[in-house]
DNA sequence: AATCAAACATTCATGTATGTATGTAAAAGT
DNA sequence: ACTTTTACATACATACATGAATGTTTGATT
């Protein structure tokens, strides 16, 4: 099974992806050789070095997956809730959590990125990434908690860039915690309930 | 210098858990091999495996170190505000939170567990051990929310356990946020605020 | 004083991962 | 139909990391 079409070119890049998303988060990257990632594959090491330069690389291709999907959802629910920041914000934690709860590429990555993946200097392209991102979203939350607190549905009292970070906090570490036990609670449930007590916690004091 | 006294053994033990500590906490766990540990601490190899069996003994052996304070906190708290479990809750994660904050240790430690090391079938003795002190704690705080319940302090309306849940997500997620860019806000201020609102927060609805 | 054993240093044998270079058969281009 | 790429497989060279085995020095023991 040497030389194919490009289409079955492209079935093998996706199978190399599927193998290595599936190896990562069951064994970790660094505990992941590229023959395993290949063999899991059914190809041998030359086809992941002809589609990727190295194992950075591959995993950077597996983060470019999923981040779409969440990009359009952003924009969804700002056409959707334009004048309930709250209830957008809220709407929109949930919809990640729902994500990586059922959708199995999203809580793969999510593993990987959480649980499977030391933070080191080596992976920092992949991590900055990650990082830049989120910095992003955070400052999209901030500019509506401000415009909550505008409504009066979150205190004026309150720091709006400490209320996002506190809710980040939250949802990140709902998926960390679940992440090392999905059995020991049920994400989506106890998200909606803690995440509604911290915004109802919002309401007074500062 | 080979062979010396029984107390230069300690200190040259102490010396490779403080060089592991610093090396596994700077660039990773599995990036980091025995003999930058051994040449950190200004020993051979032969020395690590004099002391230790071999990595993970290693890890195991630096969260020892730390693991003792925490409980003794929790039973100092407990004496000092017997009649007031949700102050008691609060406390404690706030303490925790100044400790992984200003304790060098206990900072490494936690950036380790959480940055560091990948969560895998060869560390599973080791996030095991650190799953078992944490539902451990969990257990301790249901009985305090359900406490505060009686007291009307917390709404009867929630889920003890949930609470609980959501209450260490926020401070982990607040952890493994901080950890990954210690200048973007201060932890301790953070939490401060975040906790106060998540526990305003309990006192109504359900 | 002689012996023992602790506390390392040194060396070696082995396994394994990586990157690259080269080979090759078939598809794609002309 | 001929040439050129593509899409891999194969083979190799290198580099480490590990663990164990062995050596060596000196404190501890009697």
């Amino acid at each position: 099974m040497v030389r194919r079409t490009k289409a079955d070119a492209l079935t093998t890049k996706h199978e190399l992806l599927d193998a290595a998303e599936r190896l990562f988060s069951e064994r970790g990257v660094s505990n992941t050789s590229m023959m395993q990632v290949a063999e899991a594959a059914g190809v041998t090491r030359g086809a992941i070095y002809h589609h990727f330069e190295n194992k950075l690389d591959l995993i950077y291709a597996l983060m470019e997956r999923v981040s779409l999907p969440v990009d359009e959802m952003r924009d969804e629910l700002r056409a959707q809730l334009p004048d309930e920041p709250l209830r957008q914000l809220r709407e929109r934690c949930l919809h990640i959590v729902h994500q990586v709860q059922h959708d199995e590429h999203m809580q793969a990555l999510v593993n990987i990125l959480c649980h499977k993946c030391e933070y080191v200097e080596d992976t920092l392209p992949i991590h900055l990434r990650h990082l830049s991102g989120r910095n992003e979203c955070i400052e999209e939350c901030v500019k509506l908690v401000e415009l909550a607190q505008q409504q009066n549905t979150v205190s004026a009292g309150l720091d709006a860039r400490t209320v996002v970070i506190g809710m980040f906090g939250l949802i990140d570490g709902l998926f960390y915690n679940w992440l090392l036990d999905t059995e020991y609670f049920d994400l989506s449930e106890t998200a909606k309930h803690t995440l509604d007590t911290y915004l109802h916690g919002l309401q007074q004091g500062g």
